[in-house]
DNA sequence: TCAAAAGTGTTGCATCTACACCCATGT
DNA sequence: ACATGGGTGTAGATGCAACACTTTTGA
């Protein structure tokens, strides 16, 4: 007595990075498959698959993720469920997903893919102010994802997983710009984000350049506390 | 080349009234339907069902609710889309709605009902703080539905989904209290939703008791503008 | 005229914003 | 020494909580 007939599960993940531009300033970018077969054969899409049987979807979610780009990633929480009839030919419910990725791991792990010679040619980045045409209603998931993260990011430190384990106030403050697309004040951010007490700080400095910067670290003491009800088992933190 | 065998989509919805208690309070409530059928037979569950090919999640969750309920909701959002292995015994991903229905809408409805002596024996509402043990993980559903209700009342102007056309100030108040559980100050709650400029000034009163109070009305010209790029689509609204 | 709810005013406190200013280091 | 980013101080604006106060009705 069971009905649902003929509607399949699909899993996708909207996979976010901080890459530095080539004018040197943080862009948000995201890597995206190019399809081989119909429907929509050569255009470029959300990496994901079919969800199976023995994996819940947040499960299915790290394995596309790692097939494409054999990272972990340091956020991943649930988007939203795409389900309208016509998205796609078939009848197909995607289960969206969006992740952060911290910037040093994708440069040594794209790195790492050149030099053994088995670089994904039908993966490619792109800055998200530059996205090709997508198969789908991709385009609009991207959207909101993008939406999503500027909205978290103002109660919620999730910026965070963009950065390695220790950076500067300056470091995190860029990747704030980034994502909400303007300038904020050195000053009054240092003492936000000081007060909301989610960093901790280390007695080691960043060289190099004028006068050196100390390095802080995640407080994961502190909860990130914007998912309710939903703890960690639906959102997976690194 | 298809898999994702076996899973089926069920859609299920969380449906928030406010109902006066018998100390004249309001109070959060809820239907509950009793199961008939194993899994879970006998126990109270969310009103849901199979999600079928030809319509979409949000439609079949309106469905869901007008089966129900015989309402149409004032308000209508995606909550989650719950897939865990174990969740049920078959392998289902249920993609779960919340919604709020107008208190009057409700009373009238259940009235109805009565009358015409076909109210449904199975379905029950109860008060969100006397829940029973619930099939599935619905128990947490609801929690992490509550969860939002609070979370969003507090940047959202949801709340009128509760009320109906016309309101006074008062009742706005009340239906705020109810939900966030506290007491609110009248003074600043008025200037607080005047400035957010939500609600437009009828020229009718609300007489019967001590000075009558204005009545307001919902302003449809302000956007929800709180789903971003997931617009009227993806929420229904009345 | 009195109780009670509607509606207005005011004060103090916390927070945010803008920007002046000092500090420490590489060149 | 000086340019530059790191870091601190501060005055004005804004927003919010608390609460005194006035207004308008039914009884």
């Amino acid at each position: 007595m069971t009905q649902s007939g003929g509607i399949q599960v699909a899993v996708s993940t909207v996979i976010l990075t901080l890459r530095r531009g080539e004018d040197g300033s943080a862009v948000l970018a995201l890597p995206l498959v190019l399809r081989t077969r119909d429907p929509y054969a050569d255009q470029w899409a959300l990496p994901g698959g079919w969800l199976t049987a023995a994996e819940s979807p947040v499960d299915a979610a790290a394995r596309t993720l790692a097939e494409t780009t054999g990272l972990s990633p340091s956020y991943l929480e649930q988007l939203y469920a795409f389900g309208a009839v016509d998205r796609s030919p078939t009848r197909v419910v995607s289960i969206v997903y969006w992740a952060l990725l911290r910037q040093d791991d994708v440069t040594a792990q794209i790195a790492a893919h050149r030099a053994s010679g088995r670089a994904p040619e039908n993966v490619r980045w792109f800055d998200v102010d530059e996205l090709p045409e997508l198969a789908f209603d991709h385009s609009r998931i991207i959207d909101y994802a993008l939406w999503r993260l500027r909205n978290k990011v103002g109660y919620s430190r999730v910026a965070q997983g963009f950065l390695p384990e220790e950076f500067t106030l300056a470091e995190l403050r860029e990747a704030y710009e980034s994502i909400l697309g303007r300038q904020l004040d050195p000053a009054n951010f240092r003492r936000q984000v000081e007060a909301a007490g989610n960093l901790i700080p280390t007695d080691r400095f960043r060289t190099g350049s004028h006068r050196p910067a100390r390095l802080y670290r995640d407080n994961t003491d502190v909860e990130l506390a914007d998912r309710g009800p939903l703890g960690p088992e639906e959102t997976s933190t690194r």
